[in-house]
DNA sequence: AGGACGAGTGTGACCGGTCACATGATGCAC
DNA sequence: GTGCATCATGTGACCGGTCACACTCGTCCT
């Protein structure tokens, strides 16, 4: 290559990394010849000269749901853009065992640059174990991750939680039950808001009832939430715990929201076309994603680009929310 | 590293690719310094010297449509399983400039192997103007995608959508509509498997209805169908694109399934908590990605490994189908 | 005993870039 | 016209592994 364009390969480096000391006639020259063969630089070669891959891995405990895909999503498109190849490396549990491999995975240089996503414990102990000298931000949830100094970016959920929370209590509910999902605090924000609001309104704080990620535990909440005839407005943590919440006020004959008023959160493609329609709480995770990345790039280069900054989460008032029945 | 052992990189390198000239007590004494130093390989080293990385990148259009991010979570595991470095690379389009910097990117060798997501042109599109010299496999629609010589792995969906037909008209219904999602061939196997039952049975064969990825088209469609008071079955493209019919459908005063019948495709988790719960045919997509990846690595090592076959394709019967009225 | 052989190990070159530094060419001031 | 700073380019070493080959033994055969 170098010999094709009849410079030294060190003035091809230098045109790659477009460094500023080369007379524009000579790098007419380099590029022509690049593009006459087809030209593309090894990785893996550059990955090994300069110390560190041109690269961004997400280290995320989850590629399916929805808050995790979307996020990596978004991270994946601001990478490609910038011309960073991207990996993907999840971690199976919050073990030792599994953490400690990721971190592995990681160290290596051929990982680039880390993006972790902390939503739950899996990804917040790789967040704490990651050594110092690889370049990371984090995702996480709303607060930032105790136990790390490194960036963290979020989305702040709480505000739209008590909004939602308000939502229903303006309408005439009592008070709002809540069906928790996984999470990496003890409280969440999304918790945190709905218990903010409900006192803040000097309402009853009920029992929070847990879900995971199987439709089926949040179904089983559903049910106890069902059979009691003082529930009358549920938050749910995301909307596949809204839906399945749902199935088991349907099955116990609780019209929705005729009966009882549901909120969920993420707002899916496709909820907007449920029967009856859910209100929601948007959430802008593939902004997020995307911020993350920038985070990054200012991180390792120190210029500071037009901040990105993800749309705030915010409420989606459709039609799964009314005032309670004889009011 | 070497050192520390007091023998040759060589050896070092020897061990680490388990080759059997290696003396059980030299072994021994480089994995002890191996451990003692927390020695690692350098990836990037490698993949320059081998010429190839120790990789797999999977090609996709999409990474959050149900179909394409279940390949991927099951290419990750078996990938992470195997030791392997998993990366990611996003085809925007099926246009030559898109899937052309797709192929660039992966011709380099540090990209290591590659699948290609190929349910749609874009992807279909890659796989076709891959380099030979680089080894990939495919995860196709069922029938594989022509113009390539790739080995490719698909789920045979065709007999399943006959399968859904057919219980539709055995319960009484005249004829079942479709409303088909994109598609990379002209006529997929959903469509075929539709269409073959239909001809089968000596039944008229509606005209399909076009949805694409985006709810509102689904629901369109869904509010054409609606109109017609002649449709009492619908077999939909995958589970949103049902999702939004029934919601045209309930708009319209359509009962499901009392009125009208549909069956998805795909089997979201959470499609069971519907109200009602959805008929749709599972897809192991999952297991489709673990098959992929066991494929590149016979293709790659030569050695036939147990197969690894993904579970074939099977209607779940729940309750959004039932006889037409008046039967 | 001498030679062939194979197992186990070390040496040198290479993969394709990067960095640090040396060298040559050019421009400007005096 | 000379001196020096500055710009542009080339050279050598290096990143951390791999491959091909050479070497040193100990065994076995004749």
């Amino acid at each position: 290559m170098a010999a094709a364009a009849g410079v030294s390969y060190q003035t091809v480096s230098r045109v790659l990394n477009d460094s500023p000391k080369v007379r524009p006639d000579t790098r007419r020259l380099v590029l022509d010849a690049i593009d006459r063969l087809q030209y593309r630089p090894n990785r893996a070669a550059q990955a090994l000269g300069l110390g560190r891959a041109n690269a961004v891995t997400v280290v995320t405990a989850n590629t399916m749901l929805y808050g995790y895909a979307s996020t990596l999503q978004g991270i994946e498109e601001s990478a490609r853009l910038a011309g960073l190849a991207v990996g993907v490396r999840v971690v199976e549990s919050d073990q030792d065992v599994d953490v400690r491999h990721a971190v592995e995975y990681v160290s290596d240089p051929s990982a680039g640059s880390v993006i972790v996503v902390a939503f739950d414990p899996a990804g917040a102990n790789v967040l704490r174990a990651l050594p110092p000298d690889v370049p990371a931000v984090a995702a996480t949830e709303a607060g930032g991750v105790p136990g790390s100094e490194r960036t963290m970016i979020f989305l702040d959920e709480r505000e739209a939680a008590a909004d939602a929370t308000r939502h229903l209590l303006s309408l005439g509910h009592r008070t709002v039950h809540h069906v928790a999902i996984p999470s990496e605090t003890v409280a969440s924000a999304r918790q945190a808001g709905w218990r903010g609001a409900l006192e803040e309104a000097g309402v009853r704080v009920p029992a929070i009832l847990s879900a995971d990620w199987d439709p089926r535990s949040a179904y089983l909440a559903g049910r106890r939430l069902a059979a009691d005839e003082g529930v009358t407005a549920i938050l749910c943590g995301n909307d596949d715990t809204a839906l399945a919440v749902r199935r088991a006020l349907y099955e116990a004959g609780r019209d929705v929201p005729g009966d009882v008023s549901i909120v969920g959160f993420d707002d899916l493609p496709g909820v907007a076309y449920w029967t009856p329609a859910l209100t929601t709480v948007r959430m802008d995770f593939a902004g997020l994603g995307r911020a993350c990345l920038a985070a990054l790039a200012t991180e390792l280069t120190g210029v500071v680009p037009p901040a990105v900054t993800p749309e705030a989460p915010r409420l989606v008032i459709r039609e799964s929310t009314a005032p309670p029945r004889g009011r």
